[in-house]
RNA sequence: GGGCCUGUAGCUCAGCUGGAAGAGCACCUGGCUUUUAACCAGGUGGUCCGGGGUUCGAAUCCCCGCAGGCCCGCCA
């Protein structure tokens, strides 16, 4: 059975066709956007104009209507008189055009009795007819599958989400515009990859017809960048699709958006001093001081602090002094399995089960064990630190870089062991990346590098608590029919 | 993977101690020359998520499934 609202639409475009109207036209030329009508209202008023736009209202009174318009988010009211738009307009406006549906009108820019700011139309054309029935702004759409199955009507309906993707565009643009003003480089990287590599995560597998092979979509492009500084370039970064075959939950999406840099002569110590200043700039941009985030205000004006990993592990009681065994019970009081016992790799999983969650304002914890990743530079003080940072901020983790690991015969010893973990079950042990040692045997220079999660910033400088939020369409299960 | 919750008109929701499917808005018809959630009068509209069961009778109770949310587990 149709939806009621539809046949009766459907037929009205069948006789709008039967009388010579085009219900879809072409184009619909404007002379101006309603916003910027809106925000110069008093130099536009008497003046001719012609704007395009949904209507959301419609109220007919009599031989007088009155339209409200919305265009790209900025609302105008279309006035219309029976006196002014003549009797064959203003009866085809009665007859055929409804809520929901785009118009096109000309006409002089006044205010109405009631003050607000209106087009007194001398002309009007339906541009595009819908469908369905429009559900009313002012109960909006609530239910949060249908807002995710169809943003449209989610983005048409709720002002909230779709001012907060407006704000996600421009924490983009704000970090394009910072890295390009310090001198980067905006590069793109492959999305399918031979080999996947930069994280600990279990990939997507594709198949590529066209050699016969096995592929990986990216888990990250921390690689491949690299192989860009080997090249040449001093400062790059790519804003990357990353993909993780991992579950779904309120922080994670397997498909997420990261920013990775690469920063040639520089350490861990500037990465973090970037990071910093980027993540700043970008909430100053848009006008961010505070935020309250799981019911807990974030300050992001002040300085971010720095910890090392294993001060923050002391201050729950796990120091040098607390020997293995001690350890191995923890592990099992907190059910962390891991494939085989490795003191540094016992302690990053207990700081993530025991501290994480409590790093709410911004701090960069630091100095991580080197069998963390096989990717970093080994601290210049301490052969069993790695020079890394993690930036947490809400109970997340933010951001993740290093002093990037160069020397090519330590990473291939580092590889190697990450293999031998994958042979004892670790799925998400990093692969052997030959291609990859044989580009830091040719010579890196020293380099930091970081990666910053994009949805997880974007919750974080919005105050949303689920990455679905963040993400315009979270991936959901298929619906079947 | 485990627990709790939700699914009823286009939208927001009520009905849930079993007994004739409801409200507001939207939509349609009529009225109205300053409305803006317009108003007034009348009207249309339902696979009560799907399947099975109990019962004289199920939106309501039971079982299975689907989808979604929250929490936990796992995981960047």
């Amino acid at each position: 059975m149709e939806r009621k609202d539809f046949v009766y639409r459907t037929e009205l475009v069948k006789k709008l066709r039967e009388e010579g109207v085009e219900p879809y036209p072409h184009s619909a030329k404007i002379t101006h956007e309603i916003g910027d009508i809106v925000d110069r209202s008093e130099e536009f008023m008497g003046k001719k104009v012609a704007v395009a736009g949904r209507i959301y209202g419609l109220r007919f009174h009599g031989k007088l209507a009155f339209a409200t318009l919305r265009s790209n988010g900025r609302d105008i009211q279309g006035f219309f008189r029976y006196d002014v738009l003549g009797e064959k307009k203003y009866k085809f406006l009665k007859k055929y055009v409804q809520r929901g549906d785009f118009i096109w009108l000309h006409g002089e820019v006044i205010r109405t009795k009631r003050g607000e700011l209106s087009v007194l139309a001398d002309d009007v054309r339906l541009i595009s007819k819908s469908l369905y029935d429009l559900p009313h702004e002012w109960f909006g759409i609530g239910d949060v599958e249908t807002r995710y199955r169809q943003r449209y009507l989610d983005l048409l309906l709720n002002r909230e989400p779709f001012e907060l993707f407006w704000k996600r565009a421009k924490i983009v643009e704000e970090m394009r515009r910072f890295l390009w003003s310090r001198g980067f480089l905006e590069m793109e990287t492959p999305v399918l990859q031979p080999v996947y590599g930069g994280a600990n995560a279990k990939p997507f597998k594709t198949h590529v017809n066209a050699l016969d092979r096995d592929y990986y979509l990216r888990i990250s492009d921390e690689l491949y960048l690299k192989r860009l500084i080997v090249g040449g370039y001093t400062k790059v970064f790519e804003i990357s699709k990353d993909f993780r075959n991992e579950d779904i939950d309120t922080t994670h999406n397997p498909e997420f958006t990261m920013i990775e840099a690469y920063w040639a002569y520089a350490d861990y110590n500037d990465m973090m001093d970037l990071t910093e200043e980027m993540i700043k700039s970008i909430a100053k941009a848009l006008g961010i001081e505070k935020v309250n985030f799981r019911g807990k205000e974030i300050d992001f004006t002040k300085p971010f602090r720095r910890e090392k990993m294993l001060d923050l592990l002391a201050k729950r009681g796990i120091t040098k002094e607390t020997d293995d065994e001690e350890i191995k019970t923890m592990l099992e009081e907190y059910n962390i399995k891991l494939p085989r016992y490795e003191r540094g790799l016992a302690l990053g999983k207990l700081f993530e089960r025991v501290c994480e969650a409590d790093l709410h304002e911004p701090v960069f914890v630091i100095d991580h064990p080197k069998e963390t990743t096989p990717l970093c530079k080994l601290h210049r003080n301490d052969p069993d630190l790695v020079e890394r940072f993690e930036l947490y901020v809400g109970g997340m983790e933010l951001a993740n870089g290093y002093t990037e690991l160069n020397d090519p015969m330590l990473q291939e010893k580092f590889f190697k062991d990450e293999t031998e973990r994958r042979t004892l079950g670790d799925e998400e042990a990093h692969q052997y990346d030959a291609d990859f040692v044989e580009a830091l045997r040719w010579g890196m220079p020293p380099t930091g590098g970081v990666g910053i999660g994009v949805d997880r910033l974007t919750m974080l400088l919005t105050g949303q608590e689920s990455i679905k939020e963040v993400i315009l369409f979270p991936m959901l299960a298929p619906k079947e029919e």
